[in-house]
DNA sequence: CAGACTGCTTGATTTACATCAAGGAGATTC
DNA sequence: GAATCTCCTTGATGTAAATCAAGCAGTCTG
C-alpha cells in the first residue's frame, strides 16, 4: 500500500495560483499579486513593460530604462483568454508574438489525421507564436490551460525596433535559439528515454522554471491533464498515471491530484542522468 | 522472396554526389559542378554569395543585388570538413552560423550518460549553428557525413547587417522559425507515429528537400547509416532495416545499400497521413 | 589478395508500453 | 444533494519495437 498524503498544504490557498512557498526574489514579486493589481485598477497602471513584474524574465531583459520605454510602445495591447480558449490556431495568419503575463498555455500540432501532439507548455514570462514567423501562418494551436492574459507584440513593430535597439535584437534571437535548444532536448527525451526518465525530466523542468519565477523548488501544481502530459512525453495517459504511482511507491514524490511534491529531487535527477558506474 | 533490384542506375556515376536525374532548375545548377569549380580555381572566384549557386536557397534569399554585395562582406571565409569531422561540438564557444555549401551534416545532442540523439540532417543551402545563440555556446555536435564545405557567417556581423538590411533581418528570423517548426514536426513524429510512419515521413522529407535542389523526386542516396536514421527517428537500427525490408516487400521502395528509389510515393504519403474512411 | 572491419539483414526472444476495461474521486450542474 | 461529467487509477491482456544473436556484403588495409 502506497503512502497517501493527507496534508499537502491543505487549508490554505496555496496552489490557488501556485503562490510561492519560498519568498520570491525581490525582482520577482508574486504573479498572483500582479494579477489582482491589474484587475482592480486597470487604468491606473499603464500597459508597459517598465511596470511589469516579469520584466526580468520576459522580452526586455537587459535593456536600459530608455530602451524599455521604447518597447512599451510596441506592446500594443493585452488580451485575456479564458481557460480552454485559444490564443491562436493552426492556419491563422501570424501577426504577433505573445508574452504570457498570467496563466499557463499548451501548444500543440496536429497531423493530417486526427492525432495531435503537445509540443510545449508555456508559463508567465515566456513567449509564444514563434512558429508563425516563417510562413506568416501559425502552424500550431496555443490553448490556455487556465484563465490567462498575454501582451500582444506585433511582430513588424518588434522587427522595426530590433533594428534600432541591438539589445532587443539580440534578445529576440536568444528567445528563438532557446526554443530550438529546448526542442532539441525534447527530441532527446522522445527519442531515447524510457517512461520514468521522461516523466522525471518533465517534472524537473517544470519545477525549475517555476522556481525561476519565485515558486517552490519542490512543490508544484500541474495545470494540465495526464493526457496532455502524456501527449507531450509521447506516452499514453495510463502510463503517465502508472509512472506517477511508481514514483509515489518509491517515495520520490507525493501526488494528490494535480498537486505534486518532489521529495527526492536527487532521485529524479539520477533517473534523467544516471551516474555511470566505474 | 522480396524482389531485388539489379539495375538501380548501375554503370553510371549517378549517386556519386547525388547528381540530379531531372534537369535542375535554371537557378539551381548542380551542386557537384559548383564543387569541382571551386576546387579547381579556388582564387579565380571570389568568395561571395552573389556567385553562389545556392543563393536562392541559402541566406540571401530575397535580397537585392546591392544588399547581396553587403552580405558578401559578412561571409568571412569558407571551411572544409572531412567526412567524419566536426564543424562544431557541444560546449564550444559560439561565434558563427554556417551555411552549408557542399556536403551533408548531422547534428546530435547527448544526454549526460552516453546516449545521443540525432536532431537533424542538413544539406547544401541549409544553416547550422542556431543552437549556439542563446548561451554563446554550442549545445550539439555538427558532424560531416561526407566531405563538406561551409561558409562561415560570424554572427555579430550578421546581427550588425540585419539591423541595416531589413530583408536580411526578416530572413534570419524565418530561418530560425523554420527550424522551430521543423522540430515541432519531429516531435509529432517521435511522439505519436509508428516505425513505418516515421520512416515514410523521413524519406518523403529527404526527397522533397533534395528535389528543391534540383535532384530526383524519386531517387536518393542516404548519406547516413541505419543507426543514424534510427537515432533520428527514435528507433533501433534493426527496426530501421526491417522497415526498409517491409517497404521493399510491399513494392513501395527499392533499396540497394544506401541507394533508395521511391516507387510509390503515394503509398508513403498514405502511411504518413492516412486518409480517413467515411 | 587475405584479413579485419564496418554496416546491414534477418531470426528468436523479451519487454516496455499500449490497449481494453472497470471503477472511483472530485467537480459541476440542476 | 442527486446526477452527470471529467479526470484519474488500476488490473488484465496484447503488441510493436528492443534486445540478443548470427551471419553476410562491401570496403578498407597492409
Amino acid at each position: 500500500m502506497r503512502a497517501s498524503i493527507v496534508d499537502l498544504h491543505q487549508g490554505n490557498t496555496m496552489f490557488e495560483h501556485a503562490t510561492p512557498t519560498t519568498p520570491p526574489h525581490a525582482a520577482h514579486p508574486s504573479i498572483a499579486i500582479a494579477s489582482a493589481e491589474g484587475a482592480l485598477n486597470p487604468r491606473a497602471i499603464k500597459i508597459a513593460c517598465s511596470n511589469c513584474n516579469l520584466r526580468e524574465l520576459c522580452m526586455p531583459l537587459g535593456l536600459s530604462a530608455s530602451e524599455l520605454d521604447r518597447i512599451d510602445d510596441v506592446v500594443a495591447s493585452r488580451r485575456k483568454i479564458k481557460r480552454g480558449g485559444t490564443l491562436f490556431r493552426n492556419g491563422e495568419k501570424f501577426t504577433s508574438l505573445y508574452a504570457i503575463r498570467i496563466g499557463f498555455f499548451k501548444t500543440c500540432v496536429a497531423s493530417e489525421d486526427g492525432r495531435d501532439q503537445v509540443t510545449g507548455f508555456q508559463m508567465a514570462g515566456e513567449i509564444v507564436g514563434l512558429d508563425g514567423i516563417v510562413n506568416d501562418v501559425h502552424t500550431c494551436d496555443a490553448v490556455a490551460l487556465e484563465d490567462a492574459e498575454v501582451c500582444v507584440l506585433p511582430f513588424d513593430r518588434i522587427e522595426e525596433l530590433a533594428r534600432e535597439v541591438s539589445s532587443l535584437q539580440r534578445h529576440v534571437h536568444k528567445i528563438m535559439s532557446r526554443e530550438i535548444v529546448r526542442e532539441n532536448g525534447v527530441m532527446l527525451l522522445l527519442g531515447s528515454m524510457r517512461a520514468e526518465e521522461r516523466l522525471a525530466a518533465f517534472l524537473l523542468n517544470l519545477v525549475q522554471r517555476l522556481h525561476a519565477r519565485g515558486f517552490s523548488q519542490s512543490e508544484l501544481v500541474l495545470r494540465m491533464t495526464r493526457e496532455e502530459i502524456g501527449s507531450y512525453l509521447g506516452l499514453k495517459l495510463e502510463t503517465v498515471s502508472r509512472t506517477f504511482s511508481k514514483f509515489v511507491d518509491e517515495g520520490i514524490v507525493e501526488v494528490k491530484q494535480r498537486h505534486v511534491r518532489i521529495v527526492q529531487t536527487a532521485a529524479l535527477q539520477e533517473l534523467v542522468a544516471p551516474k555511470v558506474c566505474h
